[in-house]
DNA sequence: CCTTTATTTCACACAACCGTTAATTAAAGA
DNA sequence: TCTTTAATTAACGGTTGTGTGAAATAAAGG
């Protein structure tokens, strides 16, 4: 069961969302190319790359000396369905959400 | 504009992450309420209110000495459209998200 | 095998967070 | 207007989070 309050903590810190969104976009990326990515030192992105997978936000792979990071789909399919557990709430607000969660991954762009 | 690691802090601690939640399903409340939901004192519910006013997840209402809360829809949706804002990573994942987030405020139950 | 490379763990310092009780503010009601 | 009620702000202490440089681990390569 995935605790949403440690969810929400992992992504709570800028260099960890910056982290996350990176490997988002440009997919599973090993330790060393996501030190790069900021201006602290190695060690102290070791340590948030531990607390984004002990989050079960990321996942690892180790391969020889490189551990290769990505975000777990599943994390993002919780955080998603949080917001939208509350039918009652979204009937009651005035938000018209039709359509605006479309998400459509071979669609248009 | 909305600062997700903000929004993110604000909903990584447990008591506030229930409070919202409490909000969610009750709609807008007064502090007094949701003060006693939790086993902390008033002041502790009241900083943690602020918190969340201040991340722009709640939203108060002023009304004689009471101050009514209710949560924010563009917080939340926001959040949800943060996960769906990176089309490249779910086309990459083998979720199949289709009808996922299928929400239907009308809808059964 | 000895060295280099990739990454983490350790030890420490400082700032931020969260809870408590006491004090303050301000509207309501007798 | 004096008191009660609703809620917040203030002041303090303890715990947690985050950064650093140094040391450790472990696979690769000469």
């Amino acid at each position: 069961m995935i605790d949403m309050t440690r969810t929400f903590a992992a992504l709570s810190d800028p260099t960890r969302l910056s982290l996350v969104e990176y490997l988002m976009r440009q997919g599973e990326q090993p330790a060393g190319a996501l030190s790069e990515l900021t201006d602290i030192s190695a060690p102290a992105v070791s340590r948030h790359l531990k607390v984004l997978r002990e989050a079960g936000v990321i996942g690892q792979r180790v391969a020889g000396t490189h551990r290769y990071y990505s975000v777990n789909p599943e994390a993002m399919r919780a955080i998603a369905s949080w917001t939208m557990d509350h039918k009652a709430f979204w009937a009651g607000s005035l938000e018209r959400l039709d359509g605006l969660l479309a998400i459509d991954p071979e669609g248009e762009e």
